[in-house]
DNA sequence: GTTGAGTTCAATGTATACAATAGTATCCCT
DNA sequence: AGGGATACTATTGTATACATTGAACTCAAC
């Protein structure tokens, strides 16, 4: 289809989404929505079923659409197919990468360096944050590109998106100090340097063990975290089964 | 949505192009659909729609719907999901299968062999070969579902039905030879039986290594049939760049 | 006070009429 | 005859009215 209102639907809700206008959760109404586009319902429709392609949103039969929202299990199952095409295909970008495509890479690990030192530095750090998960998006997905795989760069491209809305980093500052937080960031920059190094290098093997050792490790982070938020602010260690799923 | 005709449409269609009797770049029209299944065409676009994500359909705008027809290049690519994905998740069920699993899948691979055997000794051999086509579905969905990881799984059965329609197994039979054909089905067989052991094994590195193999070769030997049919039965072997796309 | 059936209603699913457009056929001009 | 602009038409996209249904609410019985 690909139609001039059903594209304006899509477009409008999408990036509402994105953008944390519409909450996880929160209800997406066709007539409400139909009347916020100035268009019908039917376009609408037609955008919420493309978005729930993408995983974005919840639609359930006579009930209505929604943001949506995670579970603990479905969260690290996504983080693990991420693990699993993004490690294979920073195999494949080390093997097919042009410089063009390496100085795409490196473009933004440079523009991620920057962000992290003013992050540092800074006190008010939202936008920063906002800023720096962008270029980290640009980060991955460059690689991809350099893998020369459409079809597999549409899919991660796909999942980072599905989890910064779902997950986003609503609880990350409120249950992290400051120092945690900046170390925690510069792990993430040493990890992406590592990574840049072996595809540079055109070393397959070792593009996908540092790209495997940094998602098993984003993981590994990330689900430490939900269980803090999920017992209510107190810390508690994950279980030997939650944390499952490693492969190597 | 999940609605009573939209669910209807869409399994009545999915099933047709599923079993081939909607050939890849057929036209699908809404009216002769709507008229075919008794709905109207609200809820055979809906489906029209569902099918476009599964990437069995493809749309465009003012133009209509069409059963999808791969490139070269667009089913390497989906080949190369494949590997990604299966190799990793033969891993996580060498970890996580359950001694149910297991029987689950040595049941697939027993069809297999059953049916392996049935067609080197038959001559009307098309109807088996279906069967193994499907029991081969099985064998690698039991794996997936070993893995538990439904997201995963639910990707990688979409990707198997991708490949099974586009693709299909139309010029196979007409290209090669039956020696060649019985050789490439025990290889396949073969190689399935080196999966489950190590899957049994419940050795990771090993079921990873297996599965990659097996999909590496599947992918070759798919690859210079097409190249053989497009270049109009005359045999010729890929360039190197036709074969790329290997990573270790 | 709690449970259950019955009713209401708001939102979705469906059908259909109308509008817009891509592709095709026609026709004219050279 | 060939090429290009134009008109036609078949099929899609959009809007809207109507049908259906899940869920909330009421109210009575226990």
């Amino acid at each position: 289809m690909r139609s001039v209102n059903t594209d304006v639907a899509y477009n409008y809700i999408r990036k509402k989404i994105l953008s944390g206008e519409y909450a996880p959760g929160q209800s997406l109404m066709t007539e409400v929505l139909a009347k916020d586009i100035k268009v019908s319902r039917t376009p609408v429709r037609d955008a919420l079923r493309k978005l729930e392609a993408d995983g974005l949103v919840t639609i359930r039969a006579h009930v209505g659409a929604s943001v949506k929202q995670m579970q603990l299990k479905e969260f690290r199952e996504t983080c693990d197919l991420r693990l699993a095409l993004e490690s294979h295909g920073a195999g494949l970008a080390a093997l097919n990468r042009t410089e063009s495509d390496l100085h795409e890479i490196k473009f933004a690990l440079s523009a991620m360096e920057r962000l992290t030192d003013q992050l540092i530095a800074a006190d008010k750090e939202q936008p920063i944050l906002g800023e720096l998960a962008r270029e980290d998006v640009r980060f991955h997905v460059a690689i991809m590109t350099a893998a020369k795989n459409d079809l597999m760069k549409k899919e991660i491209l796909r999942l980072h998106l599905i989890n910064r809305v779902v997950w986003g980093a609503p609880s990350e500052q409120s249950l992290l100090k400051k120092a945690d937080m900046d170390a925690r960031h510069r792990v993430v920059l040493a990890k992406h340097k590592d990574i840049y190094k072996a595809i540079a290098a055109s070393d397959p093997v070792a593009a996908k063990k540092e790209m495997e050792f940094h998602l098993q490790d984003l993981i590994d982070h990330n689900l430490r975290l939900i269980s803090r938020a999920e017992s209510g602010v107190i810390a508690r260690e994950l279980t030997p089964e939650e944390l499952a799923y490693r492969s190597t």
